[in-house]
DNA sequence: TTGAAAGCGTTACCAT
DNA sequence: ATGGTAACGCTTTCAA
């Protein structure tokens, strides 16, 4: 079949025979070619191809014109589509390529499952290296009719976003933005759950992993403040460490460790915990007896090494729930923001604290 | 300036008063609005804001023009400018939302801001749930003018989207698809390299994990394809192994590992790898004394287990040069498809083998 | 320097 | 049952 579409144009001598074999960009086709080739009206092939109840076509006709795009290989125009109708149902999420964890990846594939099932077409825009009004204004020029963003958000910027259209604007993160609803997940939560725990072992002294690398400090700064502020209800100390995620870094800090004298560390994730509990046991420190070490985001691998990680579970809210509340909104614009406190943070104790 | 915006239409009068308060959803201010507040015509306008240097316009005029899309909050229609252009500089990505690992996770975001320094727009899509060809349709709905397709495609995706104005189709995966560039990721390379360096050690009977989790048979299988070519070439027998991804289904395959008499194994991955090993160690399996565990992506927690995990190191392509080959073909569509070879793979080895 | 008007691909309304 | 026509928001000749 196909290779009927490839000859067509060089037998069908419509177009001024071009020199020869310039296989010249044929134009797209449109559902006018498509009336044209089926003797019938632009009308009749938007009835035909959207299968409009409204009105009754006969049978030979449906058949012709079908018969006509599929032999053109007409496919509709999306956004003459839409600027026709006035709107769409796209939902934008900026792409944040921050190298994010599997949770936050299974959450991803929820939503768009669940909003596919809701007839909405998500879209992720990738937005590297645009300012934030700039990105603000990039994504209101789709017109989304919702927008999803993992981070925060200006009041400015959900305002741009409204004005062009948007019914539904949805931040997730850390607090909540005016005019906005909001999934709120504040880490300092994690940082509060890990200090307890750890001066309630009877830690004094507690080092708090911040990571070297950019585009972490969104979540690095709320858990160190979360420990900050579990270890000042019992009089602890917190001392951050910077540490990048390489194997020198992690022995750099091991080497210092004693001079420190930290006796349980929080250390961001179990990825960074992982590194520095090798490099603390290749310096000769106990863990947990010298020093109690504890991660998050509960990875399997934590549980592999020995001793077994301690670590931060994370319960991230289900995609259903966000599809549910986007398309709530959408078809209520009127009702006021909603704010779901979404993150529950609970510890595993296991071998290592 | 909100407040001026939210005053204006209750003002002009234009609308009949609605009730009152029900701040019924403002239009999306046009071009129209703007040249209407400015007191000039659309063309004006999009002179104006567009910076057009073939027309000259008074600077007082520039600055009101200005001050009207300001005041209005007006954002230009990306679809209704690209449906007039007749092309938009979309980059479209279909969203996989396998869990893919950092090396992929860097390449997009290298890729990402190679396309927008060349001017392109990034947009993935997420196609959840549909079959290739609706896929394909939908992609070609949004007329963009090059995909990139992490994966394989049909011959007749590769023409749906080419006849939807598609300048250049490229994939990456481990063949060449007809019509389409390519970027060959052949990921049997990767499996015969481990199938080479545990034959070269003596091993006779060499186990392959295939996950059980679905999505990632497009890389497991050519990866057990590529093992087993290796194996071949020196008489060696390959098993293949599924395991899911959790301690229970590792803890029952190493459980029966002595009945199953293997020497050696490709474990997929260095996560798949180390849970594995850890697994075997636990049944008193020595690693690599009894059997040589080897993993492939060269993560850096397989360097912090006992013994250090040997892998097949994975060199991506850059994303530099993928954005490069998009920005060629889109400019001169004419030339033939072209095909890079870019998977390099390398044996690391360290202890476990 | 500015404005009027055509046209991009679609669909909804109103005539036939 | 089918076709003509207008309109969506924008850019770009062409005229004034």
């Amino acid at each position: 079949m196909r290779h009927v579409m490839v000859q067509i144009p060089k037998q069908a001598g419509q177009p001024p025979i071009e020199s020869e074999e310039a296989q010249g960009p044929r134009p797209v086709p449109t559902s006018a070619d498509v009336a044209r080739l089926a003797g019938v009206s632009r009308a009749t092939v938007s009835y035909v191809l959207n299968n409009t109840s409204s009105v009754r076509i006969s049978e030979p006709t449906r058949h012709r014109v079908r018969a006509a795009a599929e032999e053109l290989g007409y496919v509709p125009h999306a956004a003459a589509r839409s600027l026709r109708a006035g709107h769409s149902r796209m939902v934008l999420m900026p792409a944040s390529h921050v190298p994010v964890g599997p949770l936050f990846s299974h959450f991803l594939n929820e939503l768009h499952w669940a909003l596919r099932r809701l007839d909405y077409t998500v879209v992720q825009y990738g937005s590297v290296g645009m300012g934030g009004d700039e990105a603000a204004r990039a994504w209101a020029e789709l017109r989304p009719v919702a927008v999803f963003v993992p981070g925060m958000l200006a009041p400015g910027q959900v305002e741009v976003l409204k004005r062009a259209g948007a019914k539904a604007v949805v931040t997730l993160g850390p607090e909540r933005v005016a005019g906005a609803h909001a999934l709120l997940m504040d880490h300092r939560e994690v940082g509060r759950c890990a200090g307890a725990h750890l001066v309630e072992r009877g830690r004094r002294r507690i080092g708090v992993v911040v990571p070297a690398e950019t585009g972490l400090q969104v979540f690095s700064e709320p858990r160190l403040q979360g420990v900050r502020e579990a270890a000042a209800a019992a009089g602890a100390e917190v001392v951050p460490l910077p540490l990048a995620y390489t194997e020198e870094s992690a022995a750099e800090l091991a080497g210092r460790w004693r001079a420190l004298g930290l006796d349980g560390v929080f250390a961001y994730n179990d990825e960074y915990a992982m590194l520095l509990m090798r490099a603390l046991q290749d310096a000769g420190v106990e863990v947990p007896g010298e020093t109690a070490v504890i991660g998050a985001d509960d990875l399997l691998l934590g549980r592999l090494v020995r001793p077994r990680l301690s670590t931060v579970h994370l319960k991230m809210p289900s995609g259903q729930v966000l599809a549910e509340l986007l398309d709530r909104v959408v078809r209520a614009p009127g009702a006021g923001p909603e704010v779901h406190d979404l993150l529950a943070a609970s510890m595993v104790v296991r071998e290592s604290s």
